[in-house]
DNA sequence: TTGACTGCAAAATCTTTGCACCCTT
DNA sequence: AAGGGTGCAAAGATTTTGCAGTCAA
């Protein structure tokens, strides 16, 4: 979970045979200046582009977050909005998990040594190659409690 | 996260004005009888309903199986298959977290007291009504390793 | 009896894919 | 020049929703 940028994804890409494009620069760069916390969807995503004046087709964009994701680059986000959110793969002091309400999303970063330390170790023992560790809690807000289940 | 039994899950649905129907019962019990560490999409489980008999349609699938993640009766897994599954969201000594790779989906599980206790911390420090606790390890396998990222 | 629940079918979302053309290497 | 990448449009997959009829309480 290094830090990334445009030189040492090109650099990532070629080991593999893979091209480093203007769309998956630019879209590196997005990530890059979002404030730290913030997550984008696919959609999002297409929206902040678009608002550049960048025209990014939402293809390019389905396939440039999974394979940032599966480089490492991106981290996949599941808060339970019924789509993904990627967000920038930060290492060790800015990495962070997520408290979530089930019912209204409402969601809170948390950071722990402890359990960054539990992934790493697990994914060394098995043997595994750690691109991204997260702990999710679901859980129903102070708002949201008495409201169970809808 | 409590053990649920037919009994627990009515008196739970009755509190807020709901109903326990048989439909919901029929789905809680497979669940229960799920072997540890096994886990369902709706449609495995509308499967498993076809071949026992049971007509439950899919909708009252997806609204059952929504309405006991909130409930905290079943967790809500994101194996990164393009759809969730379901397990039942067993205390402390089943509880269990998972290592993934994110080529090939193969799954690890793994236990953490640690994690669970961050977990349960977390939550109550907010002042959140806790439901489920997952850490998610995204990785790549050993066979999948040199294979990044397509 | 009441209104929560179900089933059905249609709709809505999100994501993937085939293909022709483009452009990085 | 080669073949990976992009854009477009169409297809796929999963999940949600409106509605009329059903049934738990």
């Amino acid at each position: 979970m290094a830090f990334h940028t445009a030189t040492s994804l090109k650099n990532e890409l070629h080991e593999r045979g893979w091209r480093l494009t203007p769309q998956r620069e630019t879209i590196l760069q997005i990530f890059q200046n979002l404030p730290n916390g913030n997550h984008l969807s696919a959609d999002d995503l297409h929206q902040v582009l678009q608002d550049q004046g960048e025209r990014i087709s939402l293809s390019t964009i389905y396939r440039t977050l999974k394979l940032m994701a599966r480089m490492g680059i991106l981290r996949e986000l599941e808060l339970a909005e019924g789509h993904k959110h990627y967000e920038m793969n930060q290492p060790y002091p800015h990495h962070h998990h997520h408290l979530i309400c089930v019912r209204c999303n409402r969601t809170i970063e948390f950071k722990s040594d402890t359990v960054l330390r539990t992934g790493a170790k697990t994914a060394k023992k098995e043997g595994f190659h750690l691109l991204d560790c997260q702990l999710t809690i679901h859980a129903l807000c102070p708002a949201c409690k008495d409201f169970l289940p809808v």
